[in-house]
DNA sequence: GCCAACGTTGGC
DNA sequence: GCCAACGTTGGC
């Protein structure tokens, strides 16, 4: 069935009711090594937790899917661009990105200090306060989650 | 707006 | 390869 991954968004940025609004997007702008490669272990179908960071309050607003496996975030090669790294090129790309698709927005959001008192979430990496933007979730917090939200799994 | 956590850079 | 300096993330 896939594994699970939390992916954080800043919803002044690209929020949940965005995604619902495109469809799918592609996941641009992800500058960090270890969340690349949480990126390309992705496969089709895995189960995403959309959460809104720097958000008041932050948490869990929705679901997603991924819908395209890891390829090179070609913004990273586009000069004067936000997210271009001349370190970055078409023949050696460094930067990897993955398209995900609208599921569901949770009928109420799942905030940051519920997650963090809720049994079952203590070693969630989100409650662990971890700056990561992309997250592997066990297939047990997905549920906890989505029940907390009210969503359907 | 502050600041703690923490990832990255670059001199040595 | 260490580590100090620096930059960014993101909760509060």
């Amino acid at each position: 069935m896939g594994r699970c991954w939390l992916m954080k968004s800043e919803p002044d940025v690209y929020s949940i009711a965005d995604l619902e609004r495109d469809g799918s997007t592609c996941w641009e702008g992800v500058r960090n090594y270890q969340a690349r490669n949480l990126m390309r272990e992705m496969e089709i179908g895995d189960r995403v937790l959309f959460y809104h960071s720097n958000a008041k309050p932050p948490g869990v607003v929705g679901l997603a899917r991924v819908c395209r496996l890891a390829y090179p975030d070609h913004f990273s090669w586009e000069e004067g661009h936000k997210y271009f790294d001349p370190k970055s090129t078409p023949d050696s790309p460094r930067w990897w990105m993955v398209d995900v698709e609208y599921v569901d927005t949770l009928p109420r959001m799942v905030a940051l200090n519920e997650l963090k008192e809720e049994p079952g979430l203590e070693n969630m990496v989100v409650t662990r306060r971890s700056r990561l933007s992309v997250q592997p979730v066990t297939d047990d917090e997905y549920e906890i989650v989505v029940r907390m939200g009210g969503g359907r799994s």
